[in-house]
DNA sequence: GTGGTCTAGACCACC
DNA sequence: GTGGTCTAGACCACA
C-alpha cells in the first residue's frame, strides 16, 4: 500500500479498514487478519497496526478476544456508517460550502464535477488492493 | 481566535488571511497588519505568524517593503482565487466524492445540505470575528 | 459465562471454582466437572480449563486421580476460606482504603453502600448462572 | 519510582497523576511536566509516557497546547474525582462486599481494619515524592 | 524546546 | 498462534 505525505500512517490504515467496512469485505462479527499479518501485508511495523486497531477499537468498529484476534463489532458496519457521515456532515462539508462560497462556486457546478468524477471512477471504487 | 487541533495553527492563520483578501477586507496593494500587531491579535508567538507570511509571500498574495511593513499584491484577490479553487478541485473535491461514494448518499442530498448551509448563513459570510 | 475483560480468563474461572468451594456447592473431598465437561460448560477452550485445575491444584484445593477425575481436597473449603481472607486483607483492602482516602470518601459512606448492597443482593449470592 | 508486577506502567503512571491532581499538587490549568521530564522523572521510555498522556488526554483530564506542553483542563480535578468515584463504587466495591458476603466477614471487621489503616498511614498519604 | 510518529526488536501472558 | 507492553533510537513538523 502507498502512503500519502499529509496523514499519519495508521490513520490512513484505518481509512483503509472503514472501506472494508463500509464496502462489505469485511462482514459485521468476523474475525479481520491478525496485527502481524496486518503489517505484512500493509509492509508496516505491527506496532502501526496495533496504533489502527486500538483506535478502531476505541470507536466500537471491532473487538478483542484474548489470544485469537481481532473481530468486526455486531454492528460494526452500522457504526462505521453513522460515524463517518456525521462527521462528513458536521465537520467536512461545512468546509465546502464555505470555500464554494468564497470562491461563488455555484452547486451546479459541484454536480457537474460530481457526475465528471463518478463516470471516470465508474466501477472502480471498492476494487482496490 | 480559537484555533482548531487538527491543522496547524500557521495554516489556520493563513487561511484567515485567504478569508479576508477574497471577502475583499484587504484590498489589492494595501498595507495589512505587521507581524507583531497579527501577533497580539492571534494570540501567537510572532514566530508562528512569519511563518505564515513567508508561505502567503511565496504564494505570491502579500509582499514585503522592507522596514515598511507586508502588503498584499496587486493582484492578490485574483490569486488566492484561482489557487483556492485549483486547491478545491483537485485535492479536497476528490475526497467528498470518495466519502460520498462510500456512504451512498446521493447528490440530491449534497445539494439539499447546501441550501440548508446558504439559508442558514445568510449574511453572515466574511462577517467573521 | 460472560468474561470481562481485565482479568485472564483461566483466572475469572478459579473465581467461579472459588464461590463453588465457599459456597458449599462443592463439599471437601467430592468429585467435580472432568476437564472436558467444564470446558464445554464455560464455552471454553480445554487448555483454559486445564490452567485453572493446575492453578487450584497448586494451592491444595483440588487434586488429581490419574484416568478418574479431579476431586476438591479433604480440606478445601477452610484452604479456601484462609486463602481468599489473607488475599483480601493484604492486596485488596488497601487499595480500597486508599482510594478512600483521596476521594475523601468517610467510612460511613463506605457501610451506607454495603448495607444497600446486601438488601439488593439478598438471598441472591451464589445463585449464580 | 517502583512499579508493581501486575499493572502495566503506562497505567500506574496514570494513576500516579491522578493522586497528583486529586491531592491538589497539580492545580486546574496549569502545565505539567513535558514527556521527556516526566519520562527522566519516572526512569522510563518516553513512548510510555505519550501512551499515559494520551490516556489521560482522551478522559479529559489534560490537554495539550502545540509546541508547547500539556496542561491539565480547567476541570481536571473535578472529571478525576467524579470519574475515580464512579469506577470506584461501580465497578470496585461490588467485588469487595462480594467477597466479604463469601468470607462470611461482617461490616464491623472492615470498618476495624479501616481504623488500623487510617492510624497506620496517618500524614503520610499524599506526601509521596 | 515541544509532541507525533515510526521502526526494529524484544519479552510476556494468554488461548 | 494471539495481542500487550516496553525499550532504544530516530526523524519530523511545529511554536
Amino acid at each position: 500500500m502507498q502512503f500519502k505525505e499529509k496523514q499519519s500512517i495508521y490513520q490512513q490504515i484505518a481509512e483503509y479498514m472503514y472501506e472494508q467496512v463500509l464496502g462489505g469485505k469485511w462482514p459485521d462479527d468476523t474475525r479481520i487478519p491478525s496485527i502481524r499479518d496486518m503489517a505484512v501485508q500493509m509492509e508496516v511495523n505491527p506496532n502501526t497496526i496495533t496504533r489502527t486497531y486500538t483506535l478502531l477499537q476505541d470507536q466500537g468498529i471491532i473487538y478483542n478476544q484474548r489470544g485469537i484476534g481481532y473481530f468486526t463489532t455486531a454492528h460494526a458496519s452500522e457504526v462505521a456508517r453513522v460515524q463517518k457521515k456525521q462527521e462528513f456532515i458536521q465537520t467536512f462539508l461545512p468546509e465546502v460550502f464555505k470555500t464554494m462560497a468564497s470562491l461563488n462556486m455555484p452547486v451546479e457546478e459541484l454536480e457537474a464535477l460530481y457526475r465528471d468524477y463518478m463516470t471516470q471512477n465508474k466501477g472502480r471504487l471498492y476494487e482496490n488492493k
